[in-house]
RNA sequence: GCCUGUGUGGUGGAAUUGGUAGACACGCUGGACUCAAAAUCCAGUGAGCCUAGCUCAUGUCGGUUCGAGUCCGACCACAGGUACCA
């Protein structure tokens, strides 16, 4: 048979006769399965991508046999980075770029029959899509959740380029490799750490895998503790944050962040001004690399005429400056225990600062004896005061008490994750719909505006100053005042990559909506996203994202739940052959087009889905990939024993397979569900009269999500009933999955000695006599006490010999 | 360092959740067909030994149990994420 024939048939059948089209309304029950669609690269699709698709596709499939509307939409990530990299060295617009992309990938896709329904394909880039991110940006802007502020970015000082973190890895610009500094810059922030507790909670009401729900808990990085004030000698105070409050009277110095704001309303007390500015400066020309990688936990400067009171005992500290304090984490500074925090224990060491102890449990000579060494353990407080020979876990309770108590403390939970930064000085980004006016500040383009289009330019460059390429189009900069009329200008950054991703879920439930972004009625009918697949790298951050837009689009009543994705699944990488990621450089790119060409779609799927455990990397391997086709050769040849008879030949066999074949299929064992047809067929090989056209048209149903072309193809030749992809899916009978006779095995003391053919419904004690008989096991009993005789129904035997 | 995941034949991987370890497939070996090769089909394939059988085997060392790849404790290795988070 000829695969390319057979394939490209079927496609034209599935796509002349729409039969994967989801039709808003239908009153059927709806099935939501959703595949992360790609950033179309010139590099074409990947055979990761078939990996993924090839997956949501089997649930798509089976779900609409099983009679659920189901909704299987593609569409394009298509702003970023690359496709604007790409402009700049080749001069062509990205929009053309993109285009070309685009044509590429939705070939691939088709020629590889996935049963997207294409008639809601849209693509980021799209003017009728990014007004809608635009105007729900301005909804985060008219709720307050949005809004400037000034903060350090990277700064790569050769190329005048203000970098994202992926290129500035490693403190190092990736174009030119000088040193990256950071630098302020004022940018739009969404106020995502509002949504903290939320985002947190909301988790309960997801499906989400448990390693996908921990990634998302430990990016929140929710901490429980005391926040409290710190009186400096002479007036004035300022706040500190900790968890370990029962170490409170062990503080001998605070630090304070270099990047905060409290050493700069400190500075006119400060009496070694030159050296402290001087330890900022240096501050700012490190990368977070630098500050967290080289001479960990031990620069510092001393800020002398600054000294503080520990709240506890009144006892007068010196107060430092360190760049181990983060000016925007908790409140930017923090109370130092040498005695049981390591970080504090090598910055005292490091600057010849007191060492208190007072949690007994161990000698802190060489390091500090930290809170997960003491926690739990029953430690006693010493060194403390009146809360001397408490146990930690007393003393945490009533430290707090007493320090809540006298107002100068409050109980806070602190979260690692930030505001959203939602601007980039980039030309390929949707712009942002805000202009500046001098007399009315920040005003928001008016809605009915929108889409704020990109203009059409030549030349992609950043400006020297680190600006978006926008700002130096004049004509497209300078407008008026929405407010006042007096001229202004437009902001010139774009936003992120992720803001485009962050809802276009809810985009593919009304995609052609011109007056929303997605009619709540649309989104009411379908819901939410049922089944959502994606890779390992995305289930932090574009997760939590789209989360919290979703969140937001609900407290705003412009969404029907806070929680829009139930289950979200996510896949291993595919490595090249080497076991090495795929890429160009190492030479073990695999093109899913010449698989297709040599092997066939079918089989590239087959291949894909029977290679191992889906959640795990695997690593390509040709000779696995023809085993796959030989399987095939052997569905296509087996047709030919078709006979005259009735009825399946096996009912056992086809209801065990169906059942392990279904169940398999959504709990991501593919390789399993494959590996189940195998058997099906090695069966149906060994049968000397060949099988019944019932026994065939299961197998073929079975095996079509999978292998959609060739059991069509094969289902029509051989008559054996309806087209597969409009037939209901195979149901199976329970009861008639095992056999009444079964093989177990005898054991003596554990181990196999013999085995015995049973009959289910068989009596234990008739078992037990004839484990005894076995020859084998004779052997092993001879002159022995039996204690037990354990039979496990339908299992094993096991006799206990002394 | 911390978090998460993974360690099973020559290879990819199975194992009904504590019950016959190695399903299924690849590879390899032998055979059939062929002038020959490819393709296809058949048989074998964890290691070892005193080979009707026995012993050892799921990263290492202990433990619980009639029975452990699976549970518990300690450790080792690899991969990914994260990083001075107070």
């Amino acid at each position: 048979m000829n695969h390319k024939q057979i394939e490209s048939k079927w496609q034209k059948y599935w796509e002349e006769s729409k039969v994967f089209k989801a039709t808003n309304g239908d009153k059927k029950d709806t099935y939501y399965v959703l595949v992360e669609f790609p950033y179309p690269s010139g590099a074409g699709l990947h055979v990761g991508h078939v990996r993924s698709y090839t997956a949501q596709d089997v649930i798509a499939r089976v779900k609409r046999m099983q009679g659920y509307n189901v909704l299987f939409p593609m569409g394009w990530d298509a702003f970023g980075a690359p496709a604007e990299q790409y402009a700049i060295k080749n001069h062509i617009h990205p929009k053309d770029a993109v285009k070309e992309n685009i044509k590429t990938f939705k070939g691939q896709m088709k020629s590889l029959g996935f049963s997207f329904d294409w008639d809601r394909e849209f693509s980021t880039t799209d003017p009728d899509y990014y007004k809608w991110t635009q105007w729900q940006f301005l909804q985060f802007y008219k709720h307050g959740m949005a809004y400037k502020d000034t903060i350090p970015v990277n700064w790569c000082p050769s190329c005048k380029s203000v970098l994202s973190n992926e290129d500035a890895a490693g403190g190092v610009c990736e174009r030119c490799g000088s040193r990256v500094e950071q630098k302020e810059k004022s940018q739009w922030m969404l106020r995502m750490s509002d949504y903290a507790e939320d985002l947190l909670k909301g988790l309960d009401d997801t499906n989400f895998a448990d390693r996908v729900k921990l990634g998302q808990i430990n990016w929140i990085g929710k901490s429980h503790g005391v926040e409290l004030d710190v009186d400096i000698v002479g007036g004035g105070k300022f706040s500190i944050f900790t968890t370990c409050i029962e170490t409170v009277y062990g503080i001998t110095f605070f630090v304070i962040a270099p990047d905060g704001k409290l050493i700069k309303e400190l500075m006119p007390r400060v009496n070694n001004k030159e050296e402290v500015e001087k330890y900022i400066l240096e501050t700012s020309k490190k990368s977070n690399m630098d500050r967290t990688e080289l001479n960990k936990g031990k620069t510092g400067c001393i800020v002398e005429g600054i000294r503080a009171i520990n709240p506890a005992n009144g006892k007068e500290v010196p107060v430092f400056l360190g760049d181990f304090v983060l000016g925007d984490y908790g409140t930017g500074a923090v109370m130092a225990v040498p005695a049981h925090d390591q970080r504090d224990f090598l910055y005292a060491k490091e600057h010849n600062l007191d060492i208190i102890q007072v949690i007994d449990g161990r000698e802190i000579e060489s390091s500090a004896f930290e809170k997960q060494d003491y926690l739990g353990k029953g430690c006693k407080l010493i060194n403390s005061e009146e809360f001397t020979g408490l146990t930690v876990e007393e003393a945490k309770d009533k430290i707090t008490k007493k320090l809540v108590d006298k107002k100068i403390a409050r109980v806070v939970n602190n979260y690692k994750m930030r505001d959203w930064i939602f601007s980039r000085q980039r030309f390929w980004g949707e712009p942002i719909p805000m202009i500046y006016c001098e007399k009315c500040g920040w005003v928001p383009m008016n809605e009915d505006e929108l889409p704020l289009l990109l203009p059409d330019v030549t030349e992609y460059e950043p400006t020297d100053d680190g600006e978006s390429p926008l700002a130096k189009i004049t004509d497209w900069v300078n407008t008026k005042c929405p407010k006042c009329g007096a001229p202004a200008k437009r902001e010139t950054d774009t936003m992120p990559n992720w803001a485009g991703s962050s809802w276009y879920f809810l985009r593919f439930m009304d995609p052609h909506n011109d007056k929303e972004f997605a009619s709540m009625d649309a989104m009411k009918y379908w819901k939410r996203v049922d089944w959502y697949n994606g890779g390992m790298e995305h289930t932090a951050r574009h997760l939590l994202y789209a989360r919290f837009w979703v969140q937001f689009l609900y407290n705003i009543g412009l969404a029907p739940s806070k929680e829009m994705i139930w289950t979200r699944v996510s896949h291993g990488m595919i490595l090249g052959s080497n076991n090495e990621k795929m890429s160009k450089s190492k030479g073990n790119v695999v093109n899913p087009d010449d698989i297709v060409n040599t092997y066939g779609a079918d089989t590239l799927r087959v291949y894909e889905m029977f290679i191992g455990d889906y959640t795990q990397d695997v690593s390509w391997n040709e000779d696995s990939l023809k085993g796959c086709r030989k399987f095939l050769d052997r569905v296509i040849k087996i047709g030919n024993s078709i006979n005259d008879k009735d009825g399946y030949s096996d009912d056992v066999l086809v209801n065990k397979t169906i059942k392990k074949v279904t169940n398999d299929i959504f709990s991501l064992k593919y390789n399993t569900a494959v590996s189940a047809l195998m058997i099906m067929l090695n069966e149906y090989e060994k049968y000397n009269d060949g099988i019944t056209k019932d026994d065939y048209r299961v197998f073929l149903h079975l095996l079509n999500p999978i292998a959609p072309h060739i059991t069509e193809e094969l289902n029509e030749k051989y008559a054996l009933g309806e087209v597969l992809c409009r037939s209901n899916w195979q149901e199976y009978d329970d009861s008639k999955t095992i056999s009444n006779e079964k093989m177990i095995g005898v054991q003596v003391n554990g181990k196999l000695r013999d085995e015995i053919l049973i009959s289910l419904d068989e009596d234990e004690e008739e078992i037990k006599k004839r484990s005894l008989e076995c020859d084998n096991v004779k052997k092993h009993i001879e002159n022995k006490e039996i204690v037990k005789i354990i039979v496990v129904k339908g299992k094993i035997v096991n006799i206990v010999v002394k």
